[in-house]
DNA sequence: ATACCTGTTTCCCG
DNA sequence: CCGGGAAACAGGTA
């Protein structure tokens, strides 16, 4: 699940550990999550409080008492739990930190994910040099016509999952995106008109700002008439047009889109 | 049994 | 060096 916005409603499940010492903690044997770092250090975790919790695009940080920064990526099929104590740990978790009374999980069973743990004084560098958020003030129309302007020949599709443009951007954001702009998912950038780019960058801020205030906020799903609630297999129907939806692979991922209202121009 | 999958990295090509 | 596409990663689910 974890795009944008189940990333943030994911990580209020840590949040509840916010401000609690660290009491032990059980890393995975072999899971892919540690890449080819060394698992032992994450033993300093011990004794350490966990002072906060943020999110960017996909990416989490959490830091702890004694200048450690813990890297967080779900990867395809990650998640974090909220667990009592006495919790034993699953067969896909990767990283259990207990406090009293309670357990912070990250289960991962495609150990596509990522964790890395680093100290330092400061925030480390892959957090700090972050893009824009598509959630910030600064997300302008600039940094979507920069990235058609670099990127001529990728289907929109592709572009809009680049995350050095769009950072937390995933497979049903941009499907959704493109839904709402009418603008087939195969299409180059090379051919939109201004006022399609226009359209395309207010999709952007909606799907992003809508995703985080339903699926964000509460976990579950985003409002009804949106493209999400049709797209996951075969036999869908347009929520706009009431016409069947589309699914196929464009820019290597599983697409779907309304044949209707989005035209591939050439 | 077989195909499919909400993400990223690596490798190969032009 | 670059932009772009396919494959690989690994296990659960339909």
């Amino acid at each position: 699940m974890p795009e944008l916005a189940e990333v943030a409603y994911a990580c209020t499940m840590w949040e509840k550990g916010l401000n609690r010492p660290i009491q032990s903690v059980y890393t995975h044997k072999i899971s892919r999550v540690f890449r080819d770092e060394d698992r032992t250090c994450y033993q300093q975790l011990k004794g350490k409080t966990l002072r906060s919790a943020q999110t960017h695009g996909k990416q989490m940080l959490f830091s702890f008492s004694g200048n450690l920064w813990l890297g967080l990526h779900l990867g395809m099929t990650g998640w974090l739990y909220h667990e009592k104590s006495g919790y034993s740990p699953n067969k896909h978790d990767a990283l259990l930190l207990t406090q009293t009374n309670q357990c912070l999980v990250f289960r991962d069973p495609r150990q596509f994910g990522r964790l890395r743990l680093e100290q330092g004084k400061s925030v480390p560098t892959w957090w700090s040099e972050r893009p824009v958020s598509m959630l910030s003030k600064e997300f302008n129309f600039e940094i979507l016509s920069n990235a058609l302007k670099r990127h001529t020949k990728r289907p929109l599709k592709a572009l809009l999952l680049d995350q050095r443009y769009f950072p937390g951007m995933g497979n049903w954001m941009a499907d959704e995106v493109l839904w709402r702009a009418k603008i087939h998912p195969g299409c180059l950038s090379l051919i939109l008109s201004n006022q399609q780019q226009k359209v395309l960058f207010k999709q952007i801020l909606f799907v992003a700002n809508g995703a985080i205030k339903s699926v964000g906020v509460h976990g579950g799903d985003p409002p009804a008439n949106w493209l999400f609630h049709q797209r996951w297999k075969d036999g869908g129907i347009c929520p706009k047009s009431d016409t069947p939806l589309v699914r196929s692979q464009i820019g290597g991922r599983t697409t779907c889109w309304s044949p209707t209202l989005q035209v591939l121009r050439k």
